[in-house]
DNA sequence: CCTTGAAGCTACAGTTACTGTAGACATTAG
DNA sequence: CTAATGTCTACAGTAACTGTAGCTTCAAGG
């Protein structure tokens, strides 16, 4: 990385080395070779060239695409969301209060899930607390999760939005 | 609640009273009709009786297993460790060891998650703070998200496992 | 008692974000 | 040159719901 505009293509003048297969593309961002040609598909990569066998070939730039994907995938975002920060890669140098205003709902949205799990993490830690050596009759996880009393406001929201 | 088994059916001595119907039962639990019909299709709820006219019946231990349901995959649990707790739940004498190993897990998944957001959470304060009358040339969420050497084995998890 | 509108019923399609499979074609190491 | 491995398309399946259609039932008002 190292400074380095990632996301951005290189510039005409060099042209990037496309020399990927989609199997070491997926090997480099950990992820399926499913899933680049369903993220292809849905617009989130660009559609690679393809060589006379008809094979995708991908560059270092499409890797750095992906593992932003798959980075921001695997803290929750949903794919909307995705999407947006994408386009936050390709705006102008000069228009920078749609990236702001994208950037700022993420941001709320972060928050949120960090007090969320941070709610979560306590519980989870007394109930290990209370529960290690235990018998069940003792064991207060069911209990614990059973408690409408603990819950916040925030307790009850759309368990896929974690 | 107060102190009280709220997943064991009362005594035969007892009888609850079964007069809650699905709407009110989804209310108490903040879920939709159709999540409860699909908990009972999948085994999580018991098959209520029903009314002469066909329609089902709950009473407030529904309710309390519903709500542990609810509670438990809002804070990320899957359908299968929900499984586990409310298993555990009826064989009351035996070790503890099952749940807590479900939770110690739950627990390490939600630290990770914790401090990924919170070194995101400050990339994106950041990229608010330069972008306010800056340039998109000077965010670094991009950059940042797409850094792997930020890594850990961990992070490479199943998005949907939150 | 009757009506009417909300709520319940079943069955099934759609959602999100992938993942797996089948059968054909491409590429590459030996 | 051949065998193994990888890639191709197309489509089915997954988890955990959510929505829809077309009906029946229930409770309250007239």
């Amino acid at each position: 990385m190292s400074g380095e505009k990632v996301l951005e293509e290189p510039a005409a003048k060099e042209r990037p080395i496309r020399d990927l297969t989609i199997g070491r593309v997926a090997d480099a961002a950990d992820c399926k070779v499913q899933t680049i040609r369903y993220y292809e598909q849905i617009g989130l990569l660009p559609t690679p060239p393809r060589t006379a066998g008809n094979q995708r070939r991908y560059s270092q730039s499409d890797v750095d695409r992906l593992l932003f994907i798959r980075h921001a995938r695997g803290l929750g975002f949903p794919i909307d969301a995705v999407r947006d920060l994408l386009s936050l890669s390709n705006m102008p140098d000069h228009s920078c209060i749609a990236a702001d205003t994208i950037a700022r709902a993420q941001l709320e949205n972060v928050e949120h899930r960090i007090s969320r799990l941070t709610s979560l993490k306590s519980e989870l830690e007394r109930m290990i607390e209370q529960c290690s050596g235990g018998q069940i009759s003792d064991c207060r996880v069911i209990e614990a999760l059973s408690e409408h009393s603990n819950c916040t406001e925030l307790d009850h929201v759309d368990p896929t939005a974690v």
